[in-house]
Order: structure tokens, then sequence, then C-alpha cells
DNA sequence: ATGCCGGGCGAAGCCCGA
């Protein structure tokens, strides 16, 4: 079963994108990023016709996360634990199935950060703060989860076209990157790496400067694992056709496969 | 040092992203 990810930078500026993109790739489940609208803006009746239930955290103008499953969602959750004067759409919840077996998905949109010397950097932080404390709290249920989306988190070196100058950049600080390790640490696994150890694989590439074309890229877009789904982890890539049709996002899908058994039984 | 491109908002030009 295919569990995608993909900021598509305004879902109703993009959606005529999004809808092939759904009928060719078919993932199970789509999680999606920065659909910048409110709950009642999504184009529901669109994705519900290609066979998707929806779980949708919109907010006006900026941000809003999405879930969308051929299995029925349950138990919705929107916000990320731990501060309720966030009011910040970018963490949406649920539980579903894949091959009949239980699994809980997040869509998340953590936070920029840039500038670095600003309140931006100090509130990025203290999610990812927040998010490792719910990430271990999901551990204990000793489940199948999966915690995907824009991290807008550089993990190495390898994950960026030029890593001196992106040095201090939110996305690559090695205060950033602790946090991401920390996240980690717990017992996560981030899908695309460890499948794959080539670098220069990037699921981000800005609109200005060319950046495309000369394939100067990131790679921010990250599926995190518990061990209960990693040991079903049977293949990850980066979709990067999506970027190269007219009128992209700037970002590309990642997705993975869960296998219906762990792999060690097979 | 700043804009580059592109989206939202709203009807021009600014805010924001990464």
């Amino acid at each position: 079963m295919k569990i995608a990810t993909w900021n598509v930078n305004s879902i109703r500026a993009r959606l005529p994108r999004v809808l092939e993109w759904l009928d060719g790739a078919k993932p199970d489940i789509a999680l999606l990023q920065e659909i910048k609208t409110v709950d009642e803006g999504f184009p529901r009746l669109e994705v519900e016709a290609l066979g998707y239930d929806v779980a949708v955290a919109g907010q006006k103008t900026y941000n809003g996360v999405a879930i969308l499953s051929r299995a029925p969602l349950e138990d919705a959750t929107f916000g990320l634990p731990g501060d309720d004067a966030d009011d910040q759409a970018r963490y949406v919840e649920a539980v579903t199935r894949l091959d009949g077996r239980m699994v809980r998905i997040a869509s998340i949109y953590l936070p920029n950060g840039n500038p670095v010397d600003t309140e931006k950097f100090a509130y990025k932080l203290r999610w990812m703060d927040r998010l490792r404390d719910h990430a271990r709290e999901l551990l204990a249920l000793e489940e199948p989860v999966v915690l995907g989306g824009d991290y807008n988190v550089i993990p190495e070196d390898g994950d960026v076209w030029d890593p001196e100058g992106w040095r201090d950049d939110a996305l690559f600080r090695m205060e950033v990157r602790r946090k991401f390790r920390e996240i980690l640490n717990l017992g996560y696994v981030e899908s695309y790496r460890a499948l794959h150890s080539e670098l220069g694989r990037y699921s981000f590439w800005d609109y200005q400067g060319g950046a495309w074309q000369k394939d100067n890229g990131l790679r921010i877009d990250h599926l995190l694992l518990s061990p209960q789904a990693a040991d079903l982890l049977a293949a990850c890539e980066i979709d990067k056709a999506p970027r190269g049709k007219a009128k992209p996002s700037d970002h590309t899908p990642v997705w993975c496969e869960l296998g219906a058994q762990p792999l060690s039984r097979m």
C-alpha cells in the first residue's frame, strides 16, 4: 500500500495537477500540505469522486494540511499538542486501515523558520520540540505510525545542492538538524534514506533562478515510520514528474510502499 | 544587499515561502 506526501502550494491553484497525480499514482493515502484554504474551500467533492475520504485542517491564506485515504479516516485530530495558543494549521492526524491493518498517519507542515534571528526561528524550534514529544507518545502505542510531510529540514549535506551556501539557513542550521535527529533517535525511520544511499536527490526546487532546470534542489519532504511501520517498508521514491509539469508546485511528491507483512517473514 | 517566481488577497502592491 502506497503512502505519499506532497506540499501542493495551494490546493485550489493546484487542483488539476493534484487530481491527475491521484489518478495516475494512485496512492492509498495522500498527505497534503500548504493547501492555503479554509476547510470550506477544500475541493472535497472532486477528491471524494476519486475514492478518497478526506480530513482537512484548513486556514485562510497560509498553511493548511489534509489527509486523503481510500479507507475511511477515523478519530481525526487537528493541531499538534503542546501549545493551545498556536493557531497555525500545520498538523492533522487520523487512523485508517492498510491491508486491513490499523495505521495512524499525520500530515505535517513544519514551520520554515527563516529568518533565523527572528521569532519565526524560535517558533520552529518550539514546534519541533512539541513534535518530538508527541512522536514519543505515539511510539508508546506500539502501532504502525507514519509521520509524513514538509519538514522544512535538510537532514544532511547530501540533501542540498549547495551545503556551504545553506549552512546558516533555518532549514539546515545544526540545531534544527539535531532536533530532527532527536525524533529519529526515538526510533523513527526516515523512509527515503533508509532505502537509498545516493546523494543529491531532492523533493523541492525553488521557482526562482532556474532551480529546477539546474537541479538546485533540497530534500525536505519526509516520511517517518514507527518501528511497526518500518518493519513493513518495501519501497520509497521521489516522484519528480509533477515538478516538471505546467503550473507546478515547487515541491514534488515522495511516497513509500508498506507491505502487508514484515519483509523478514517473506 | 536585493530580487528573481508564484500564490493569496483583492483589485495594486504587499506578504510570504524556502
